[in-house]
DNA sequence: ATTTCATTTCGTCATATAGCGAAATTAAAA
DNA sequence: TTTTAATTTCGCTATATGACGAAATGAAAT
């Protein structure tokens, strides 16, 4: 029972649920997800680690970057149903179609310096 | 999003998990669940306050008692897949089988008067 | 009409959680 | 090897949540 509370309490935060939505996309590094939320990128950093504990999400080493990606195949049937089933809530959503138009346009190389132009 | 930001909320929760899967086997008065919770009426209650006002059961009048059931005929999608989803992912839970041995033997008509003995 | 009793609401406390900025980490680039 | 840059971790604050006991509510029984 513990790991299916884990589950929810992992879905109950809107922008945990902003995150794997973008992640049905494409596969996005911490600074373009800070980009979309904005929040700050430790804010982002804990939100993927609880997803990553939970098993949503597995990240891999890109150069200077971390790409964090959904894990379609979990061997938690609640992982890979909630996965299927998110999109069917949420792809109308105002928040989430926003979101989606741009994760299309994100660019992780200009990104982390626009900041400091800023 | 928010509504279903909400009904992930109202399943993080060990106690709601318990309650909504004990409703799958009979509507249940705010004592009888006591009793199996082991935990306060006024917890019990609250509890049963945030799955109403989510959707995922219903309540009404019985005498002295209050039943709360299952809204099995939801208008929303996401309700009714998690109350079929739950039992899926819960049955072979040690504490949920307990659970499911006492609601067949609960009986309101005893319960609110053993406290006073005790 | 008054009492009884199941339930709800209120006030409070302890813990959990989301957010931030700063410091630590880690790996690529210079 | 030193520097740079993305990410993670740490310490902190504010808010949310679950628990309790006591008081309020409301309907049935006397």
């Amino acid at each position: 029972m513990n790991d299916i509370i884990k589950i929810f309490k992992a879905l109950s935060d809107k922008n945990r649920i902003r995150i794997l939505l973008m992640l049905t996309r494409k596969p996005l590094c911490v600074c373009e997800i800070q980009d979309i939320l904005k929040v700050t990128v430790s804010t982002v950093s804990k939100h993927l680690s609880i997803l990553r504990d939970v098993g949503f999400i597995l990240d891999e080493k890109d150069g200077k970057w971390v790409n964090y990606r959904l894990n379609t195949s979990s061997k938690d049937i609640a992982i890979n149903q909630f996965i299927l089933l998110l999109p069917i809530y949420l792809n109308d959503d105002e928040l989430i179609k926003a979101d989606n138009e741009r994760v299309n346009s994100v660019s992780r190389e200009n990104l982390c310096n626009i900041e400091i132009n800023l």
